[in-house]
DNA sequence: AAGGATTACAACCGCAGAGGA
DNA sequence: TTCCTCTGCGGTTGTAATCCT
C-alpha cells in the first residue's frame, strides 16, 4: 500500500460491512492486515478488526445493559479496574468498547458512591454473588474462550452450564438471519448461491498455502459478492 | 418548538507484547 | 539477538440520539 493512498477513516457503510463480513467468512478472524489488503476495502487492519469484534461479530448483544449486567460490570470492575477485554469475556456479547462506553458515561460515578457509602471488598458472598463460578464452571468457560472451533460462550443459568456456538453454527443461522443487512435485496439471495462449505475449506486450505504467494493475474475468488476481485498481491509486502 | 445538556455509541490513536525473519 | 510486523488493549474523541428546560 503506497504511503500517498489515503486510507479510509469514519463511519462503515453498508457495503463495506458486507464486504468486511465476506472477507472474515473466507479467511477467518485474525490476519487483519492481510484481509484489508485483499478486500480493497481501503481502511486498515485495526480499523477492520474493530469493526468486526466491536460490530459485526456474529453473537454480539446490541442495546441497553441489563441490571444483571450492570452489576456484574460493577462487580468485575471494583475487582479487576479497566481491565475491559477480562471484564468484556465474562459477559457474553458484549465488548470491551461496549462496556468501556457503559462505564464511562454513568457507571463510573455511581460505583464511586455506592464504594463510599457501604461497600466493602469483603461484603458478597459467593453464594449471593452472581458472578460466583464453580471450578468446574470455570474450567469450562475457560475451555471455551480459548478453543479454536467455539466463538461465542455464555454461561446459561437456567441449565447451569457454559454453551458456545461455533463459527459454522453462526454462519448457518447468518444464512437465515434477522440482521437487516443480509436481507437487503440482492444480498441474501447472492450468499445462498454458493454452500458455506464450498466458501470455507478449499479456499481457506489455498489461501493458507498459495494465496501470499499469487503473482501475474488478479486472483478472483468465489464469493456472495459481486465481481469480487483481489488485485496482485504479495503478502508482507508493499504494493 | 427550540436549543442546550446529557447519554450512547462508533471509531481512532498510541502503546505494548508476541512472534517471525 | 535484534528488528519488524501484526494484533490486542486501554484511553480518548467525535457525533448522533435523546432528554430536559
Amino acid at each position: 500500500m503506497a504511503a500517498s493512498e489515503e486510507m479510509r477513516k469514519g463511519p462503515w457503510t453498508e457495503q463495506e460491512d458486507m464486504h468486511l463480513v465476506c472477507y472474515v467468512h473466507l479467511f477467518g478472524e485474525s490476519r487483519w492486515d492481510f484481509i484489508a489488503k485483499v478486500s480493497g476495502l481501503n481502511r486498515t487492519g485495526k480499523s477492520c478488526r474493530l469493526r468486526w469484534l466491536n460490530y459485526l461479530h456474529p453473537g454480539l448483544k446490541h442495546g441497553r445493559m441489563t441490571p444483571q449486567e450492570e452489576q456484574l460490570i460493577v462487580e468485575l470492575h471494583s475487582r479487576w479496574g479497566n481491565r475491559w477485554s477480562r471484564i468484556a469475556r465474562k459477559l457474553p456479547g458484549r465488548t470491551d468498547n461496549e462496556i468501556k462506553n457503559y462505564w464511562r458515561t454513568h457507571k463510573r460515578k455511581k460505583a464511586q458512591e455506592r464504594q463510599n457509602s457501604h461497600l466493602s471488598p469483603s461484603s458478597s458472598s459467593s453464594s449471593q454473588n452472581p458472578i460466583a463460578m464453580t471450578e468446574a464452571e470455570k474450567k469450562r468457560l475457560e475451555q471455551i474462550n480459548h478453543g479454536n472451533s467455539i466463538s461465542t460462550s455464555w454461561f446459561d443459568e437456567e441449565d447451569g452450564e457454559v454453551k458456545g456456538y461455533s463459527m459454522d453454527q453462526i454462519w448457518n443461522e447468518l444464512a437465515i438471519s434477522e440482521i437487516p443487512w443480509l436481507n437487503f435485496e440482492g444480498w441474501k439471495e447472492k450468499i445462498n448461491e454458493v454452500e458455506v462449505s464450498e466458501m470455507a475449506s478449499p479456499l481457506w486450505d489455498y489461501s493458507e498455502s498459495q494465496m501470499g504467494k499469487v503473482d501475474g493475474e488478479d486472483l478472483k475468488i468465489i464469493s456472495p459478492m459481486p465481481a469480487l476481485t483481489i488485485p496482485n498481491y504479495h503478502y508482507g509486502t508493499e504494493m
